[in-house]
DNA sequence: AATGATACCTAACGGTTGTTAGTTATGGAG
DNA sequence: CTCCATAACTAACAACCGTTAGGTATCATT
């Protein structure tokens, strides 16, 4: 048998990595390995295709990232917001404000290697590209700020607190959790009662309970 | 005057860069741009000197990036173990941990591009730099983790908490502030306090107070 | 059976990267 | 004045980067 061209399946037509395979194995490599570190041919590569082909689904490695920055925050925001209003009405504070850590930190460890993304390479990524993610960004915050103002105007919440600030603390703190979170020393479920434990009560012994 | 080779005095001698001259040029490029967007021409240029010079001072790039990551811990760690230190003997469990939180946050947001440098680039960083810089954050971690246990041994810390997990935390939620600390904002010495507030008492309105 | 869109491939481009080898200028010590 | 260590410099290397142009295979539709 003379070594014939074999004419191999060449990864196409029947089930493409299409435009959302793609993403999907960038996202996870973003999340594995940072910004930096992942190249157009890596992502290729993980994903069964060549390098240049992904020009046919993406402008630019800048419109990818883009792209896995923005659906990122849009998951945990779409978490965050129907964790809330599936409560029961009339739900107490407490209660409400261990629903929506709960639902970041799920999304974050557990939901979405978009979200974990996000945060792990955000710092990394090229200004046009932060500046591109930022109404996304923005629109999860102002969520966060209604969602907190609302708890501290009913007097559930301390009212020396800046509530900016109080967001970001709240919220870095869970991002935080990204870089040594580890599912077989802990659920992030129970990591999730831990945080709010602190962040409601204090680290102090009390006397009252 | 015909065109004379000036000689123009090329950045040598009289007074060099020299090593420490490039490794905090490289410690504040890195805290400003992370990782991935400093190369060693930009390091060099930034010192006033050709990128080949470099290797006259440093092995590789690897060795640069290792010698900040070093020196960052190595500059919180004194700061902290100072901090606490110095406290009157007999001081309470709230205000050494106030001192302690204070040190750490100072350290990383006003005092040293190192420390900053540090938090920055870790994550953004090969795995074997990473594995050589881990016996020195690892006395930083034993000292923090002796010192809350010394804490809550005394009784003046909850005893549900874990202190490893406590430690995560906390350190987490501290270097959380460098992805957004503005000074213009409000000092560092502020943060602290406010972070203080958070950590020991919660954020709940309570009855008592 | 021919057509045309879809989803890929090949091959190359200019630029940047870390790194190396060999060279040169300065200034203090003998 | 000569010598020599110090601290630079120049010039090039192979590897890798994002990106582009043009070609090719597959499949549903006609």
């Amino acid at each position: 048998m003379p070594e014939a061209a074999v004419k191999q399946p060449t990864q196409s037509a029947r089930n493409p990595v299409g435009r959302e395979g793609v993403l999907d194995v960038a996202a996870r490599l973003f999340r594995e390995q940072g910004y930096g570190a992942v190249s157009l041919r890596k992502i290729a590569a993980t994903a069964g295709i060549k390098a240049g082909s992904i020009y046919y689904h993406f402008g630019s490695k800048d419109e990818i990232v883009l792209a896995v920055l923005d659906v990122g925050i849009q998951v945990v925001h779409e978490s965050m917001r129907q964790a809330v209003s599936a409560l029961p009405a009339g739900t107490g504070a407490e209660a409400t404000l261990r629903a929506a850590i709960g639902a970041h930190l799920r999304a974050l460890l557990d939901l979405s290697d978009y979200t974990s993304a996000n945060v792990r390479i955000f710092g990394q990524v090229p200004q046009s590209v932060k500046d591109a993610n930022l109404p996304t960004r923005r629109a999860y915050e102002a969520e966060w700020d209604a969602f907190l103002s609302r708890l501290q105007d009913d007097g559930a919440l301390r009212g020396d607190v800046n509530i900016r600030r109080l967001r970001l603390m709240l919220i870095g703190a869970l991002n935080a959790t990204l870089d040594w979170f580890d599912p077989d020393r802990g659920s992030a479920e129970a990591l999730s009662r831990t945080y709010a434990n602190v962040f409601l009560n204090g680290i102090l012994e009390r006397q009252d309970t």
